[in-house]
DNA sequence: TATGAATGAGAGTTCATTCAT
DNA sequence: AATGAATGAACTCTCATTCAT
């Protein structure tokens, strides 16, 4: 069975918004990458602001899911917790990285729009990280620290790879997508949590310099 | 005297693509916003491109600029240099804010100008960063780590209050612009050089959870 | 069943480019002429330009094609051959006299757009006339003469009335629109090819020395 | 001494207006092309359009004192007349070839300023024309033929190589500048006028079919 | 005489959306 | 569900001209 006319506009939508961002994208640029009608966005989306808000809606609303389902593990401690958890959301991210990337550049916006998604959909971000982190330091798992850094810090520790992937593979061939990826940078993630959140001193088994040969030279 | 009309046109543009990005900002907007005729965008930046640019590359020439500055200084330590470094990038972008969080944003995109912005400038910021980081590495300050990650979070975390200054206003009442915001990310960041860049074992002085009462309630 | 928006596009773009000139006639001209919205004429021609082109490619396709029946035509001499052609030719161009006088003022710029249409088009009408010339020369019915010039004087006779309309129009009250002007041009024609193309002496019938008696006053 | 800033901008507006047309020439054109400041023009002229209008009065001025000057002469017979008008004629516009193809385009359009000119001067110039003809037939020299019509031709002949240059040159590498262009040609307009205006009979005395080997080819 | 700044008008084009089919 | 035609609004930019200097 084909792709739905639907589907297609999605996919187009998702590439391009990712590209020129909302403003710099028209909706005759989506119909003819998904080469359908262009009244076929505001048919089925009700417009490009609604097709826009849809594809944020679905991201955020899915990050959400995963965060939970991670909560509601059973977990030893609160390191394997936000181990397991940074990991959930990077994979996440790295999945649908398109719109991970449109998501974070939108959110850097004064819109009406984000200050709903942030109202509805960070907030909780917030509150489920900042429920982690001051139950592991009250564990003494956490090394004691100011709250609201920490969490920004935590946060921006997920979001980088995906707000600023640009910079990566330009400068750094690095690209979010690669299979091994998450796997090198969770190498990073952990020596972090190791030092940072918890109080453990930790340091990398290898000795290079560099994670990748190739980015040596 | 007055401000010129040139002038006036940079702080309307700045502050309309600072708040609704390139695309999301009309030349009327500003004209209007400036309270000066339409024609004299094109008259004084040759379009609206062409003022956008003549921003992001002031913006960028004056943090190399600052770079430049911070390496010529006599210092003890790399761990000095790196804080003090830091201290004014974070100044710079403070000054500044508005066009800062104009060229973040403008680099999440994939177009001509950013890829020829990432080879002027950002690959001379990735240089320094570099040195710095190996020279202190080699004088046993820093810790041994891979070089990419290690000069990716530290940009990311000079960058960081800048690239999601909406978040940190929206969820932590946090604005980067007022008088000590920068005292208290530099503590933050002093901090995390500690147990992150160099060897040392470092504590918080204070125990609160959070610097800023307000944010609790 | 009415006139098609389209159609009614083309109409009125005709009338104003033949009395204004491409560069003088707007968008917002054609469009509120002919009634319709600004943007149907990017919408149909892609552009102000696209529709110029249409016209003149459309006129000289037509201009071709009489051309190609005429020389298809069984004749007897190459005189009869010369006359035939320049009588369809006239016909087609007052038919069609509005894009007639765009294409001819037209081709006087120095235009890409002109040598395209020189090449593609003209090459191929001068080709003809001078296989036409040529014939009739080798058969001792036309005089011999030099080539070029030949066919030049040629295409002016043909083209002259549509070249310089107004003249006619406002210093000896021609227009050649109306029904017998082409009966009345083709005598001047029929005279000049008996006495300059043939070798023939040929006197006019009438002793009058204008054709008109309304324009001697 | 060198040249005045105001020649310069008739220098570059003749070649503008020549190339582009009216319309399709801008104020800014003509100043960079000239080399001085955009305001001159509205200084010096009055406007773009005073600038226009001056060198086309300018040339028909020019044009009208060629003929007058040609009639005063003391001539044997009106057929030296003719060929003596016809040459000086061509030599004028030859020196002036821009201005003349500009005047020539302009002629073709719709506009106040054309039907003045008609009444000024090309109403003149038909006149004289006309009076050389029919005298030429009253004393017997020249063929009985209508008026209007001869007229017509004449001036055809005289203005054709500037009116369709790039024809000529385009499809003949006929260029009307080349220092012999006018000899040859002249060669052609005495032939004609032998043929057409007079009675006699004239043959062409070389016996290749092109004036110009190259364009045999 | 000459200029750079400035302006209002209008240029061509693209926009997201609507509507009859 | 899908489409091509059509629209009004808005877009950026260029236009010829003016004016203070």
């Amino acid at each position: 069975m084909k792709e739905s006319k639907k589907d297609r506009i999605i996919d187009a939508a998702v590439r391009l918004f990712h590209t020129q961002g909302f403003d710099g994208t028209s909706v005759r640029d989506i119909a003819s990458k998904a080469n359908v009608n262009v009244a076929l966005v505001s048919y089925h989306f009700g417009g490009k602001k609604g097709l826009y808000e849809e594809l944020m809606t679905q991201f955020l609303e899915g990050h959400l899911q995963i965060m939970k389902n991670e909560l509601e593990k059973t977990i030893t401690t609160n390191k394997e917790l936000v181990l397991s958890l940074i990991k959930s959301l990077l994979e996440y991210q790295s999945k649908n990285h398109f719109v991970a990337r449109m998501v974070h550049r939108e959110m850097t916006m004064d819109s009406v729009l984000v200050r709903e998604l942030m109202s509805t959909y960070l907030r909780k971000e917030k509150h489920d990280l900042e429920e982690i982190i001051r139950t592991g330091m009250k564990r003494g798992e956490f090394r004691k620290q100011p709250l609201d850094f920490v969490v920004i810090h935590l946060r921006t520790m997920i979001n980088m790879p995906f707000q600023s992937p640009h910079y990566l593979s330009e400068l750094y061939q690095i690209t979010t997508t690669e299979p091994y990826f998450i796997e090198r940078y969770m190498k990073h993630i952990r020596h972090w949590v190791d030092l940072w959140l918890c109080k453990n001193q930790s340091e990398y088994t290898t000795t290079t310099t560099y994670l990748l040969p190739r980015s040596i030279s």
